[in-house]
DNA sequence: GCGACAG
DNA sequence: ATCTTGTCGC
């Protein structure tokens, strides 16, 4: 499936719309997945880069790594922020010699004004597995979780528990992971707590993030 | 109406 | 996202 690029904020809601029942939340999605791939976006004006890092489930090495370039076609703005990243990101991961059992996303899936996040519409539209993994509160409310690592807490909107606040590090600020598609949350966070083994941040967003700057740096590619 | 607001 | 030095702590 391509990504659509709206022209208007009532355009791009009606494709959230359109898109959320293609949404598979069954789960339980890969609890030892062999590729795990993390992707990420690089912004320098209108230029950006896109990249995608594959990592070995198992080892956490970095078994694969595409970047391309482009330019800015949708202006950020909160909970549109798919159609700014989805079209590059889907190049980049199309360009891939095999398909990751799972895709870790930087930012949110199910937790998400309209349920319907980043993480949901790269996993709608590549039919892959897909988890959203935030750093900064976005929607929903929730208790602090304790300090220790492997500690959570309910992240709830409107009622309904959408994701979790989950601590990597032991006193460190938690992160917030949300399901994307084909994953369940308990299955989410065991997968982001096998990617931080001392980090805060996964190891696939921490590769994908460095790879996207390189690229915009070295100018590797642009249209 | 006003402020908040993933990246 | 991006603009940006030094500094506290493991």
């Amino acid at each position: 499936m391509k990504a659509q690029t709206p022209r208007t904020i009532q355009e791009a809601e009606a494709i959230q719309d359109e898109l959320r029942p293609l949404l598979d939340l069954t789960g339980p999605g890969p609890r030892r997945p062999a590729r795990v791939a993390g992707v990420d976006v690089a912004y320098d004006g209108q230029r950006l880069a896109a990249a995608v890092a594959v990592l070995d489930g198992a080892t956490l090495e970095v078994v694969e790594q595409v970047t391309v370039g482009g330019r800015v076609a949708f202006d950020y703005v909160p909970g549109l922020l798919a159609f700014r990243e989805v079209p590059a990101l889907l190049e980049a991961l199309g360009r891939l010699t095999a398909a990751p059992d799972l895709i870790v996303c930087d930012g949110y899936g199910l937790a998400h004004p309209r349920r319907f996040g980043l993480a949901c519409h790269l996993g709608v539209l590549t039919g892959l597995p897909t988890i959203g993994v935030g750093k900064t509160a976005f929607v929903g409310s929730y208790p602090d979780p304790a300090p220790e690592r492997g500690s959570w807490t309910d992240l709830t909107l409107d009622g309904d528990v959408v994701g979790r606040v989950l601590r990597t590090r032991h006193g460190v600020k938690p992160v917030f992971v949300s399901v994307g598609h084909r994953v369940d949350l308990d299955t989410a966070c065991h997968n982001v707590l096998a990617l931080t083994p001392h980090y805060r941040l996964p190891e696939t967003t921490r590769v994908s993030d460095r790879l996207s700057r390189m690229a915009l740096i070295e100018n590797v590619t642009f249209d």
